[in-house]
RNA sequence: GGUGGCAUGGCUCAGUCGGUAGAGCACAUCGUUCACAUCGAUGGGGUCGUUGGUUCGAGUCCAACUGUCACCACCA
């Protein structure tokens, strides 16, 4: 006889299963027109990454649904790979260098790249590795790297393609500079945050006059650049200044005072002075006046020698300086403190300057189109569907997209210069010859491109495309992204337009958003606050089939979720009751299994719980298909520990102990039941818990009733709805009995019987019916509601008046307590119920009397309302007769 | 400044078509020979943020407000 281990130990089968699953290649998916494929894309993690809540959460939710759908009998592929990640591998790379004491000039491009890719060797697995403890079967052998050829390639494909379309151009603009990565960043990588400054009012002489315009900033440094200052036209105040000059106070420079609509006359002093190289808005101003730009930084963030005096300062020295100096002149006018908003590199918190660049751009106004729609029309779906509006907000006040990067870690920009005339040729393979001047040297630009430019092509780049591969005619488009809604502007987006423009299609069909993961205090988890709690970790101390079903259950689509040590452990403890409820049937299971059941010996108990199960495959599939995890979840647990742990196990133990030759069909029945809701119950459970659920099937297989047993849970049949096994008759019979249960036990415990002390039951009701179903049910009757005796009758025989009572609608149990019964307490239990009671029929009867109810209202809910008036009314009716009786 | 989420028992959260509010944890009482104390039985605890509206009927739909958390934004 196979056994399972008593305890359940996670350490010990999770391990190996995941081995025998890896070597059988369930997770492998191959091109096959028989089926219908099913696919998910996984968001690549960055291969400086370590295994944090946050990808946890997202893994394990595609996990559920690729394995559910695997089981539905689709060729369900889960296509796993990793991100460059351009920019934060090159820091980290840099920081390692730096404790060599290497500078990544030193080692040169090609040293550098050489170094990135031994790091890669060596670290880019880990996470890979990580996600398999966590259960995940993503079909590895077609494990993908942004920077393999064949993604590559299809980078190099798709730049080429939209330059020669336009789409993609270079131009000089203001673009967002980091000072300390010292490369270009796109917008969406600006992280703006409101921080405490000051507005240094500062007049500016007016040319030629003993006056002043006086002007506001919250950046003094910048003035070194300024060369205008802008009024509104109907400023009153000012209008004796347009069209006359001023001088730039400490530079001297010469400037036009400017009209302009754009200014506030409630912001500042109402005149702004103009900065057109390092700020947007100048910068605009100043293409539109025609203005010199002025640039007055370095790349690293100093005064370059157009701030005179104050070359080779920072920016922030140069602020000090410029105060004190236009102090000393009497020019400042007065200092107010001033929050504003400022712009932050999300990577290294460095403040973004404003700087006018030649980049790279893609052309967005065209591109997002198709996009748009896409998502207004549900091409594509999102949910929640709130993230729509996120979506449109980005979409709606879209801007170029800058997507060099001054960088070497990445895909390098496929645009050659000619060494003799300068000519720029844009093509997937350096130019032999220059169309211009027939020159023959070239040498490449410099730039990468933004590691989501790579991204953005994952749902495509990995199945093979640019080549029309089988692969993406098959999987192409793929069925569901799951993400974080963090990275919606990154990347879902940047796919969706993509896949529209490359492949002519969707890239998939629904974008299921995940939360953040926060701590215990619903804080985001972060290393700067060290309460990041590290799956890992959680997994070795209960087991990553508790961790999974913690993440997928306690929250919805798209909010975020705190994490709880205490919810893992009550679902490790779930785990652990599966098991031990296992192998409580594989020891009462006969050696032989069982096999060819006659169904016809079902009982109503048996039948109740078959058609239960029946049903929660139904629903559970159906939350599923809907992406309702957690809903499906939920469902999942209260059923196998409410119904089949603590009811049907319970119900059916004396007939498992029962070894006459009258009770062995009734063993019999009971033992294939539990066998059938166990294993239905384990494959249902399997997405989400699939080691514990595999290591008990494939220990139980051999003894259930199905023929020829799939070897393995994940590749086993899902449980579809049997309408031969919906039994409403006998739900109705057990709920009935349950019922009266729970109600003795109830009466029972406040009435402080001691559980141990068993008593005599007396099951009382007019109905022939009735008092048929507990005949049948007596065995387990007896068991859960302590009966030594049960007396099925339809009148009051041998029932002394000061029994305690109960009263469903149709039925009414006495337990007769003898020297146990407090009188006092009885009488004071049934008034409470009275009391209940008669509450009940208050609101009942105002519905009924309510016309416009009886008018207006369904049918149905009408006739449910008027039974539930006619079953209040019984109860009652026993309840005061009781009450009478005890005097 | 704009937009969005959230507001439900002590805590964390569910709540699908509008039809008397659910779970887990925590708490209280009782219980351990026979799957499981990583357990079982029973119980207490909620005017569903406020105010209006729609409806026979609102936690659920609409509006406003309050609190809170996000996101976006070029106001010097």
């Amino acid at each position: 006889m196979k056994e399972l281990a008593k305890t359940y130990n996670p350490k010990e089968i999770e391990q190996p299963i995941y081995d025998r699953w890896e070597e059988k290649k369930y997770f492998h998916a191959e091109v096959d027109e028989s089926k219908k494929p099913f696919t998910i894309i996984m968001p690549p993690p960055n291969i400086t990454g370590q295994l944090h809540m946050g990808h946890a959460l997202n893994n394990t939710l595609q996990d559920i649904v690729i394995r559910q759908k695997r089981m539905q009998g689709y060729n369900a592929l889960w296509q796993p790979g990793c991100d460059h990640a351009s920019i934060a591998t090159e820091v980290k790379i840099i920081e390692t260098l730096k404790k060599e004491g290497i500078h990544k000039e030193d080692l040169g491009r090609e040293g550098f790249l050489k170094r990135a890719w031994e790091w890669k060797e060596e670290y880019g697995g880990r996470i890979v590795n990580q996600l398999k403890k966590l259960g995940s079967s993503a079909d590895w052998d077609r494990e993908r790297f942004t920077m393999d050829e064949g993604v590559s390639n299809a980078v190099l494909e798709v730049f080429v393609k939209m330059y020669e379309k336009g789409w993609i151009y270079k131009g000089t603009k203001i673009i967002n500079w980091c000072p300390k990565c010292q490369t270009s960043v796109s917008d969406a990588e600006v992280e703006h945050r409101d921080t405490a400054g000051k507005f240094w009012h500062i007049n500016y002489p007016i040319k030629g006059e003993d006056d002043f315009i006086e002007i506001a900033t919250t950046r003094p440094e910048t003035m070194l650049g300024d060369t205008a200052v802008i009024v509104h036209p109907e400023d009153p105040r000012y209008q004796k200044y347009i069209g006359k000059t001023c001088i730039l106070p400490l530079v001297g420079r010469e400037m036009p005072i400017i009209a302009d609509p754009y200014i506030d006359l409630e912001v500042g002093t109402g005149a702004m002075k103009v900065t057109p190289a390092h700020d947007p808005n100048d910068f605009e101003l100043g293409k539109r006046y025609g203005l010199e730009e002025i640039c007055v930084f370095t790349d690293d963030g100093y005064i370059n020698e157009n701030g005179g005096k104050y070359q080779g300062l920072s920016t922030m020295e140069c602020r000090d300086r410029i105060v004190e100096d236009l102090e000393k002149e009497g020019l400042l006018v007065k200092v107010i403190d001033h929050e504003h908003s400022v712009g932050y590199h999300d990577r290294c918190s460095t403040i973004i300057e404003p700087m006018i660049k030649e980049q790279w751009f893609v052309k967005m106004d065209e591109l997002i189109k198709p996009a748009n729609k896409a998502v207004d029309e549900g091409e594509v779906r999102l949910i929640p569907a709130r993230m729509s509006k996120l979506y449109h907000n980005w979409t709606d006040n879209i801007r170029d997209w800058c997507i060099s990067r001054q960088l070497w870690w990445g895909h390098r920009i496929p645009a050659y210069y000619c060494e003799d005339c300068g000519e720029m040729v844009v093509s997937k393979t350096a130019p032999t010859e220059c169309p211009k001047c027939h020159g023959t040297s070239f040498h490449q630009d410099e730039d990468c491109l933004d590691t989501w430019f790579s991204s953005a092509l994952w749902p495509f780049s990995t199945l093979g495309w640019p080549e029309q591969t089988e692969d993406l005619k098959y999987f192409y488009p793929t069925n569901l992204l799951i993400t974080g809604y963090d990275i919606i502007f990154f990347w879902v987006i940047r796919m969706i337009f993509s896949g529209y423009e490359q492949m002519g299609d969707r890239p998939f069909d629904a974008v299921l958003f995940t939360g953040l993961v926060r701590d215990d205090q619903g804080r985001k988890m972060s290393k700067s606050l060290g309460n990041g709690i590290d799956p890992l970790e959680v997994i070795d101390q209960y087991g990553a089939d508790a961790l999974r079903f913690t993440l997928a259950t306690g929250n919805s689509p798209g909010n975020d979720m705190r994490f709880y040590m205490e919810r893992v452990e009550s679902n490790r403890n779930f785990a652990n009751k599966i098991w031990n409820a296992s192998r409580f049937i594989l020891m009462n299971m006969p050696e032989e299994g069982i096999h060819d059941f006659d169904r016809a010996l079902l009982t109503d108990a048996d039948k109740w719980i078959l058609s239960k199960v029946n049903r929660l495959s139904k629903e559970v599939t159906e939350n599923l298909d809907k992406y309702e995890i957690g809903v499906a979840a939920d469902k999942l647990y209260e059923f196998i520990w409410e119904e089949f742990c603590d009811w049907y196990i319970e119900m059916v133990k004396p007939r498992l102990y029962d070894e006459t030759d009258e009770g062995k069909d009734s063993k019999k029945a009971a033992l294939y039941t539990l066998q059938k809701v166990l294993i239905t119950s384990l494959k249902l459970l399997h997405p989400y818990m699939p080691f514990v659920t595999e290591e008990i099937y494939t220990t139980i297989r051999e003894y259930v009733e199905e023929e020829n047993p799939e070897e393995s849970i994940m590749i086993s049949k899902w449980p579809e709805y049997d309408p031969e096994l919906e039994f409403a008759e006998s739900e109705e019979e057990i709920e009935l009995i349950k019922e009266a249960v729970r109600a003795i036990r109830n009466g029972r415990t406040e009435m402080n019987v001691p559980l141990g002390k068993k008593s005599h039951v007396f099951v009382v009701s007019q109905s022939e019916k009735i008092r048929k179903i507990f005949e049948k049910g007596e065995v387990f009757f007896s068991v859960l509601a302590k009966a030594s005796e049960v007396h099925v009758q339809a009148d009051h025989e041998g029932i002394k008046d000061d029994a305690m009572s109960v009263s469903l609608a149709e039925v009414t149990c006495y337990v007769p307590l003898e020297d146990l019964i407090d009188k006092d307490k009885e009488r004071e239990r049934l008034l409470a119920e009275q009391k209940r009671l008669e509450g009940e029929l208050k609101r009942v009867d105002g519905m009924l009397s309510n016309p416009n109810f009886v008018n207006k209202a369904p049918e149905a809910k009408i006739n449910a309302e008027k039974e539930k008036k006619e079953k209040y009314s019984r109860m009652m009716e026993q309840v005061t007769a009781q009450l009478a009786k005890l005097g």
